[in-house]
DNA sequence: CCCGAATGAGACGTGGATGTCTCACTCGGG
DNA sequence: CCCGAGTGAGACATCCACGTCTCATTCGGG
């Protein structure tokens, strides 16, 4: 009987990184629940939306952790990251969409999240395992925008779930071209 | 005096694409008219939207005869695609947001566009410059959301605008890790 | 210099979304 | 079995954005 908070908040996500303008009927329809009582959950669309970046932001925090990114080497722990992340891929995109974070001073708990990815790319690229022309910060924003794109292609049907962190991943470190060690890889 | 209609569809393309929820006060103010003005040049927000559409599909198509994608070796072709949006690639990272293009059964123009940049990445699969492990479907997905977080990376000025193609370029194509061929352009 | 076209500011009515409330219903625990 | 908490459907007033209109102003060409 009683709703499913993390579930109306993931069908929130997936709605409003859809389309941005869905009205709070739009969004409740898309839960299964009544416009009632998705506003006995959530104030209005502002708290409706804070909730979203919470929980995303709570969402990615868990990847990180599970993904332990400390530690291994870093193409390793991106690969891992990005395993971890698939399943609240939506959440992430929504976020990284959602820049009003950005426009009222950056968010205290992105930010914190932001610097250990970030912190990453820089160990890759001390220990030599990253090329050191593309900056950490460029590296992050990229790992944001294929994890975003990964997940639009799996809502629209051009990708399959299951393939969806290889591709990322694989895209991420290698890149489009080919070579000798991307072949190396592919016969393990 | 004339209201220059492309500088109001920029300013209206970089503004949606930070808040989608923008109103046509905000726009009309982000361009620098009145929300007068700007309704007299269109009709209302869907014809805003729509011309907006229509010319981010104009200046896309624009850029990939300039890079002439259909000649020479497929990286070059992608490396002058991505040279020529680099100047509209806030528009680009519009259109790409602008899934509105995708539910109302998908745009005939974009389609166009988008075979022909799947058919750049089919090419460099089967002359072996690129791996056949990512799909072509993929890489050109892959190819929109790097652009679009560019884009948002040079308007956060988080990336230089003249240093945002390489970044893309490089990342797409030769990817994060490091390796000898990357090296080895790096001297030239 | 002067006239006309275009603009900006603002008033105004309208429609749709929002937030609140009521009421009947349903499900689950005691 | 029964009661209460939680829900869905809908009514309702309110508010905001929209689209249209007017009017004074400004800019540029003739």
């Amino acid at each position: 009987m009683s709703v499913d908070r993390d579930h109306v908040l993931r069908e929130a996500a997936a709605l409003l990184t859809r389309k941005a303008t869905a009205s709070m009927d739009e969004i409740a329809k898309a839960a299964g629940i009544g416009r009632a009582t998705l506003h006995r959950h959530f104030a209005g669309r502002d708290a409706l939306v804070r909730a979203l970046e919470e929980l995303g932001i709570q969402q990615f925090e868990q990847a990180l952790d599970a993904a332990r990114i400390e530690e291994g080497d870093a193409a390793g722990a991106v690969r891992r990251l990005i395993d971890e992340v698939e399943p609240v891929a939506g959440m992430l995109a929504f976020l990284f969409t959602e820049n009003q974070l950005y426009e009222n001073g950056t968010n205290e708990g992105w930010n914190r999240l932001d610097t250990r990815v970030q912190r990453l790319f820089s160990r890759g690229q001390e220990d030599g395992s990253f090329r050191l022309d593309l900056t950490p910060a460029w590296l992050t924003e990229a790992l944001y925008g294929l994890i975003g794109t990964g997940a639009w292609a799996v809502q629209d049907r051009r990708v399959a779930a299951k393939d969806m962190p290889r591709m990322v991943a694989e895209l991420l470190l290698g890149g489009a071209e080919r070579r000798a060690e991307t072949e190396r890889r592919m016969k393990r």
